[in-house]
DNA sequence: TTAGTCGATGTTATCGATAACAATTCGGTT
DNA sequence: AACCGAATTGTTATCGATAACATCGACTAA
């Protein structure tokens, strides 16, 4: 398909406006000294042609770009849509572009995503820490010529500055919560932990949390099937048919915690008198209606706000510290009926 | 923060390989005849220094582009992230890489980020039908010199291809469910119906259906509330004030089902023998764990397939029809348990 | 008057690649 | 030996902007 004919550039508003190029440049960024009658020509003429700057040559000249790359694992999931809206409501208001990127937890997939977006030359570009990296990837990463941002880790040290939570902390949060209440039968259920690193931590965390108590983890995963509710349901199944006496789980995150609580329900255990359960995200707190799943919440804009705003510092070449922890919060919940 | 020294361009790799800047280039894009040897010294070369090719050059110079921008109104709307994925799917093993934009529902956002990434002269653009489109954005548009795809909207043909459901069957759709059963005292539920216009098609095509059949529909909306469960079940309890004698209800989409559903459930309302309810979208069969809601299934994922598809074979110059019509199916649920 | 200053605009080189075409090499023909 | 065409490699111009500096006129200060 081939689309209308001439391209409007610099030079034809120019031409236009009875001025140079240079002049035209400078009005459009609303840099220099012009005057104030000529800047109302050179917009006039740009808008009758419908002049559209190209970025490409812009940036290339400039070496400077309003572009930010931001590369997420899934789009679909909640966690980082949050997190991301946090970046764009930070960015956006200072003029800079965010270009989004689907990893699908892969870490070919980011590879390329990360060749693709640097190539671009963005201004700065933020990641997601609960992937596994790949060394291309590391050494793209290392020869980076702008800011790079790891996001939803703060145990990982890798780039200019993390922002997220501890998932050891976590791991031990939950820990702490089930101790507490003399609980001993203690599960976990999760699933695609290889894949989601963070995930993973905060399950080792929970495990050697426990383990100091002489307690011995029963972790239920599988790497096959979506971290999702219903495969929170199927894996909770198994478990009370290996151990039906287990007094306390803990799901991945909240999606499959409320599928294993619906199968809870059903089987008539009472939720939390006769077994507790905790989730992690906090997402079911917007999300749920009557069910209030006791969950780990985490502060997923503001994890994306910080993130931006430490990248605005770095662009403008401010000092700062390297790292934000989000603090988490247990909350609990009040689940009587399953969903 | 300044970021290490000297940054690699075709000219180093060609240096170093013993061979022109030309020959580099071909090299790593495969093209031209280069002989094998050449080819292991310049990649070689290209490794050893890792060097990564610097699009903003390449794409300015070439004039074509690999990146295709997406813009859709809400990343953590499962709906439009599962047409994302769609696209994904099929664009990425094709080479292109896909760059997403988040408008919010908001014209202006929408048109800022349309304006910011034709600057980057992309290969395609794909948007959201279901905005309302700014002066300024429609203009953009008409310059463009890539083709465009309107996702999500095949009633309203506007650019180079539309890949979507008919929003106006769908609401006839529901109205003749609700007919067959004899239902009378039909209600809408939705809320920011201005700003998702694809909603309103819907809700005014079910309102004009009824009143075909003598039928006065009741809508029941807001436009300052987000359209998820909480709303729904909010303005549920409002119509349920206002006319309890109410037999069915369709709402805007299955979020705002669901938690309209359990109010329903609270005040004992039997769901589909005292009153029926219908959805929007399908994606409570993929999530609810034991509540089926009756809906209306949109092919979400084949949205996005059919809309890159397309898009390719624009840009590959095949000939091809303008647009697709999604199909859409009612799905009888089985709600008899409220969330 | 004359240099100095400032504001407004223009000139030239460059950013890092690719297109289009030119040049070279080389084995095979006649 | 001279020539030819295919395969390979190189040269030059260009893509559309911006940086850095040059210029020019008007106005101020000595």
């Amino acid at each position: 398909m081939s689309l209308r004919g001439k391209v409007i550039t610099l030079q034809d508003v120019a031409a236009r406006a009875g001025v140079s190029r240079m002049t035209v440049s400078k009005v459009l960024r609303g840099a220099g000294n012009i005057s104030a009658e000529t800047r109302r020509r050179v917009k006039q003429a740009a808008d009758e042609l419908g002049y559209l700057p190209n970025n490409l040559a812009g940036s290339l000249s400039s070496r400077k770009s309003r572009m930010v790359a931001v590369i997420i694992p899934s789009i679909s999931d909640i966690v980082f849509s949050e997190v991301l809206s946090g970046i764009n409501a930070t960015l956006r208001p200072r003029g800079l572009q965010t270009f989004i990127g689907e990893s699908l937890f892969e870490p070919e997939t980011e590879t390329e995503l990360i060749r693709a977006m640097l190539s671009f030359r963005p201004a700065g570009i933020l990641l997601n820490g609960g992937t596994a990296r790949s060394a291309d990837a590391e050494s793209l990463l290392a020869r980076r010529t702008c800011p790079a941002i790891q996001l939803w880790d703060c145990d990982r040290r890798a780039l200019d500055f993390s922002a997220g939570p501890s998932h050891e902390e976590a791991g031990r949060l939950v820990a702490g919560h089930f101790l507490e209440r003399g609980l001993r039968r203690i599960a976990y259920v999760g699933a695609e932990l290889k894949k989601d690193l963070c995930a993973g931590r905060r399950h080792l965390a929970l495990k050697s949390s426990l383990a100091a108590a002489g307690i011995d983890l029963l972790s239920v995963t599988c790497e096959d099937r979506p971290r999702q509710a219903v495969t929170g349901r199927f894996l909770t199944e198994e478990l009370m048919r290996m151990r039906p006496d287990v007094d306390a789980i803990h799901f991945l995150n909240d999606a499959m915690a409320l599928g294993g609580l619906s199968y809870l329900h059903e089987i008539g255990l009472a939720v939390p008198d006769r077994i507790s359960v905790v989730g992690f995200n906090g997402t079911s707190l917007a999300n749920a209606v009557r069910t209030r799943l006791t969950t780990v919440d985490v502060p997923r804009t503001e994890i994306g706000e910080k993130a931006a705003q430490a990248l605005l510092q770095m662009i403008t070449e401010a000092p700062m510290v390297d790292s934000w922890q989000a603090p988490l919060e247990l909350v609990q919940g009040n689940t009587t009926v399953a969903i």
